[in-house]
DNA sequence: CCGAATCTGTAGCACTGTCTACATAAGTGC
DNA sequence: GCACTTATGTAGACAGTGCTACAGATTCGG
């Protein structure tokens, strides 16, 4: 058949899913090949296609995964205290630039790179990402009401990013001064 | 030899120039493959390669054109009356949401994509691009001194290019309600 | 007009990309 | 132990990549 169907297999397919993980977040989506990523986990492409029915399925399970694995990240570091957009934009900058988060960042530049290229998956994968990143920009944000909130929310997303965008062609003098 | 000796080779070479131009700017980074890029211009990888030593060198000059090109597409439409920042972000968001020029924000999102992955060509030409946008947008801001110019400006590209990058992702409505 | 330099077409190499066919190993229910 | 499903290795198909070798065409200075 398809794929896995023991509990074996699933519980294979997962492993495989957390080290691929670490592949694709490490090394970004140009170099997410089959045959690659299969020497890099000790298997080979063809493994790889039985546990995934394609490699598309197998990048959106890599997104999902690593979604939900900065979601958890990004509980961990989330500051009790509710600070102004100003001050948290550049308090969630630093956080950002961490070398535990940073490469999600990367990613979904890249992401972003490909989904203006057409590519759904990436777009969808990416829309979700900010969505979990602007929910937890909203979660921080000192507002004396839900509108103001959510609007604060999206402009700290939009500053974030555009620093993210400018840092990684080494524009880091604008976008450190634009949030200044 | 190498390449084009003659008048009538460089005057050639120019011509492909354009249209591989024109090519990149609408296909994207992805699709600049040799082949393809040579079929939709009526002539051969080879001859692309006779043209230009490399690829490498190819896609250098193709994005050194497309900066000029930007960059004179950016003075026509260059606003006599200078704006403060707020009002100026959304203005010039307005206008980089042209086809005119949408497709050099689109490009400019994949060559920042390839920079984070280490493609140093790229960025050195993201980076000049970053650049022009910089100079461009300070020219319109109204500000009481070179200081305060400076910095709106830098703020205001980070809010353009954060709004490039949600908009490529689908979230236009963080993009827009962040810019307003 | 002839040799030499400049162009261009054809064919191919070496590599990498996703994905498949086929056979075999390993387990699992009976 | 035997049939049957699940798992894995080997091999390769097929298309695409950048790039090159070689030969033929064209042009141009003498």
């Amino acid at each position: 058949m398809a794929h896995a169907k023991t509990v074996a297999g699933t519980q294979k397919r997962e492993i495989l899913l957390e080290k691929l993980a670490d592949y694709v977040l490490e090394k970004g989506l140009l170099e997410a090949s089959l045959r690659p990523m299969a020497k890099a986990l000790g298997t080979s492409d063809r493994m790889l296609l039985y546990y995934f029915t394609d490699k598309a399925e197998l990048l959106n399970a890599v997104f999902e995964h690593l979604t939900l694995r900065m979601a958890r990240h990004l509980d961990e570091i989330t500051s009790p205290t509710r600070l102004p957009a100003d001050q948290l934009s550049t308090q969630i900058l630093k956080a950002l630039k961490t070398p535990e988060l940073d490469p999600y960042m990367r990613l979904w530049l890249q992401m972003a790179a490909h989904a203006s290229g057409g590519d759904e998956a990436c777009r969808l994968g990416g829309e979700k990402i900010g969505r979990v990143l602007l929910a937890w920009t909203a979660a921080q944000i000192d507002a004396p009401n839900k509108e103001v909130e959510s609007h604060d929310a999206a402009l700290v997303l939009v500053l974030i990013e555009g620093s993210v965008l400018l840092r990684s062609l080494g524009l880091t003098d604008i976008a450190e001064l634009g949030l200044s």
